[in-house]
RNA sequence: GGCCCUAUCGUCUAACGGUUAGGACGGAGCCUUCUCAAGGCUUAAAUCAGAGUUCGAUUCUCUGUAGGGUCACCA
């Protein structure tokens, strides 16, 4: 229809209203994803033309979130900065009689007694939509509507268009709750002589209750905050991304960059789709395990608290060794607090205490403590420890061999398993241990 | 209510008009196992309803039903 040929230039438009939900990180996502693979223009702008509503620290907001996600804009503006390009178009469509000065009765508080309203033609406009196929809209409903406050204080419609034309912008990816937006935005466009781009509306994000994502739903918190539990941005853009499109492969894990090549508006889907944690969990964990282990490791240290670190055993020699077993156990770091509060990583850095009836029995420990001064300090390795003392076990009953033995190691009726925590503790730390628990 | 959109397992989804309707998450079971996880294997689970078109409908058309979005001097 037009736009073909140029160059690819998607923007994203958030309004600095409040702090960013996880909902938009998915558009926001399409737009760079569709940019990048298409080799074109990726821009960012802040929509703040409501001075009532639009605070610099919401902007700044979104903008570290953008850093987190690592989701690179080429161009970034602000609708506030721009109110003389408005002003111009405006004064534009006065004269052409597009637009008029319109008296009117404030009922409200702060309501103009004169406002700028859009000529109507009052007509039918259709669009084909990228996603949702042909839509045609009667746009006699939408009267005059308003497009601007004044020459100095432009509204939604009217900037969106604007900046959309001025800045080239090719294709408008955004939610579906924008299609009955774009029947204003198209008769505006005309108004304009802007060439229309392609929209593409991406379903709608649902909670489980099946309604729109809203501020009061526990899953959509502000975005940042998936980062302050311990997700990784490609694990959280990894599962939006999956949130109403796929790849037509039944690959699921991706980075960013295999995002990237595998993004196509073609798949995006219809169907509004509920917002399913248990997936976002499942990802962010394989996503966690695709980590270097220095990255695993500086990871979880930075969630380790205070007063484990200042525990009288604590080194990170250990905590290295440690690092695959906590891996094992989580689906975002978050729960590496979690662990720490609950009292299930203390005992690896401090003696474990309990009562010797907690033992159940002491009567193999000695036996056990010799097979396991045989072994090398430098090889101490779980496979060659469980190698070592699984005969034994398995002669004397392993839960009589093995829950003393791994319930002197940690003092918990849950934990890893002995040979593990063994490893971990390194020869030296295991045998004291275990003397410690023979002669309660 | 007007306008607009949608409809495949509980969830995310796949399927040139012809498939035993596939995969994944979650669930269940089994294996492993001193505990808790992880892991491996197995398994249950869906085409909203009714007409029509067609040799043949998940797929196309219509109607119904259900759900959702949107109706600002917000974005």
């Amino acid at each position: 229809m037009n736009s073909e040929n140029k160059k690819v230039i998607t923007r994203f438009a958030p309004s600095p209203t409040g702090k960013f939900h996880v909902g938009g990180v998915r558009t926001a996502l399409y737009n760079y994803l569709y940019a990048r693979k298409n080799n074109g223009t990726f821009i960012l702008r802040s929509e703040d033309t409501d001075p009532a509503r639009s605070k610099k620290e919401y902007e700044d907001y979104f903008l570290e979130l953008f850093t987190w996600l690592g989701l690179e804009y080429d161009a970034f503006y602000r609708q506030s900065e721009r109110t003389e390009i408005y002003k111009k178009y405006l004064e534009q469509l006065l004269v052409e009689d597009k637009a008029y000065v319109s008296k009117e009765t404030p009922k409200e508080e702060g309501e103009r007694a004169e406002v700028i309203r859009f000529r109507n033609p009052n007509g039918k406009v259709s669009f084909e939509d990228a996603v949702l196929g042909r839509i045609e809209f009667d746009t006699t409903e939408l009267g005059d509507f308003v497009i601007a406050r004044s020459l100095e204080s432009p509204l939604y419609h009217f900037t969106v268009v604007v900046d959309d034309f001025l800045m080239g912008v090719t294709h408008i990816i955004r939610g579906q709750e924008h299609v009955s937006n774009t029947p204003r935005q198209l008769l505006i466009q005309e108004a304009l002589g802007a060439p229309r781009p392609i929209y593409a509306h991406a379903s709608i994000i649902l909670n489980e209750e099946r309604a729109k994502l809203s501020k009061r739903d526990p899953i959509v918190r502000p975005a940042l905050e998936y980062r302050d539990e311990g997700y990784l941005p490609g694990g959280l853009m990894n599962f939006m991304a999956l949130l109403g499109w796929n790849p037509g492969t039944e690959q699921e894990i991706f980075t960013l960059a295999e995002l990237v090549q595998a993004f196509s508006l073609e798949r995006l889907q219809k169907p509004g789709a509920i917002f399913n944690p248990e997936k976002l969990e499942w990802i962010n964990k394989e996503h966690i395990r695709q980590l270097s282990a220095p990255q695993k490791f500086s990871i979880i240290r930075d969630y380790l608290s205070e007063d484990l670190r200042n525990l009288p055993d604590y080194n990170e020699d250990r905590l290295q060794k440690l690092v695959p077993t906590l891996i094992d156990h989580i689906t975002n770091f978050g729960m590496i607090r979690e662990m720490v509060a609950n009292g299930d990583l203390a005992y690896y850095f401090s003696t474990p205490k309990y009562t010797k009836e907690m033992l159940k029995t002491q009567e193999f420990l000695p036996a056990l403590i010799n097979i396991i001064e045989g072994l090398n300090e430098n090889n101490f390795t779980a496979p060659i420890i469980k190698e070592a003392v699984w005969a034994f076990a398995t002669e004397k009953g392993r839960g009589n061999v093995l829950w003393p033995m791994r319930f002197a190691l940690s003092g918990k009726e849950k934990s890893p398993d002995p040979f593990t925590l063994a490893e971990v503790l390194g020869k030296d730390e295991t045998i004291k241990r275990l003397n410690y628990a023979k002669d309660l």
